[in-house]
DNA sequence: TGCAAATGGTTTCATGTGAAACTATAAGGG
DNA sequence: CCCTTATAGTTTCACATGAAACCATTTGCA
């Protein structure tokens, strides 16, 4: 059996999940890239080196806490570290890692940039009812997992 | 109150989502690029060209229906009238709008891309049981109203 | 009518991005 | 130990993308 049917692109998953996301991401990102000058995969990074403070993460352990590839963290480092948001020194013991912190002028963008982040999500989800906040919530953890 | 509990990124919602999205898509957009040389925005065009077939669609309404730019769609379009797979001719009565169609090589493809990308459509929801299903759709409509 | 504003579409420019190649260092196996 | 292989990270190249400028045509209205 030949499966023409036209496919209807707004019912369509994938489609769906890709407008949903774009509108939902870039709704945000324009707010902080504008000004901050911080790009969305300079955020991340951010995050994750917030989050793992003290720890002192390696390049690729940032790329793994974020699904970034290798190449996205570095030239991402490089911008934060130009800016004065990062600190990078070389791993003891190993010298081909690099051992990244946030500076205390990357915490303070970071304090400022966390609220609009975490506010934008709250703006979505007041969009669903509790009901449907658990099951989205429940759906994604599925989807996600490996 | 000052918001400074560290952002875990992997709860976030934009991030999940925008993970999800990437997942999805580029498991099946690998595919087709590689097998018939065409571009997600390409095969999205194509979509909706195939949808509303007979119609002769200008390129803002593929750029609608797509929720593309209207760059995005003149490039994509111009690769496919490149390859044989649209035509391209000017609308009657108003020489600014084209007026755009599949051709026969252009069904071809369509109709060898569309069960691929429902094939995988049902593979990501096959991980999900029915009343998970139900509530995803009903959310998703619900978040991509307006 | 004629002219300013709007619309359809393309081109240009500056920037972002992934893949692959590359450098440096470390680890492992004979 | 040496030498192959693996790992951390950067650079290069080729291509994708969005914003703004641009051209042609049409519309609205004084």
């Amino acid at each position: 059996m030949i499966d023409r049917a036209p496919l209807e692109l707004e019912r369509f998953l994938p489609y769906r999940l890709s407008i949903l996301t774009n509108t939902v991401s870039q709704a945000i990102a324009r707010e902080y890239e504008r000004r901050f000058d911080l790009s969305v995969t300079e955020w991340r990074v951010m995050a994750v080196l917030a989050r793992y403070d003290g720890e002192g993460l390696s390049a690729r352990e940032v790329a793994e806490r974020t699904a970034m590839d290798k190449v996205a963290v570095s030239r991402a480092v490089a911008r934060l570290v130009a800016a004065g948001r990062v600190t990078r020194r070389t791993h003891h013991g190993d010298k081909r890692r690099s051992v990244l912190r946030l500076t205390a002028k990357g915490w303070k963008v970071h304090d400022a940039v966390a609220p609009l982040a975490r506010a934008q999500e709250r703006e979505v989800l007041a969009r669903l009812d509790a009901e449907e906040r658990a099951w989205l919530a429940r759906i994604l953890d599925k989807l996600l997992m490996a």
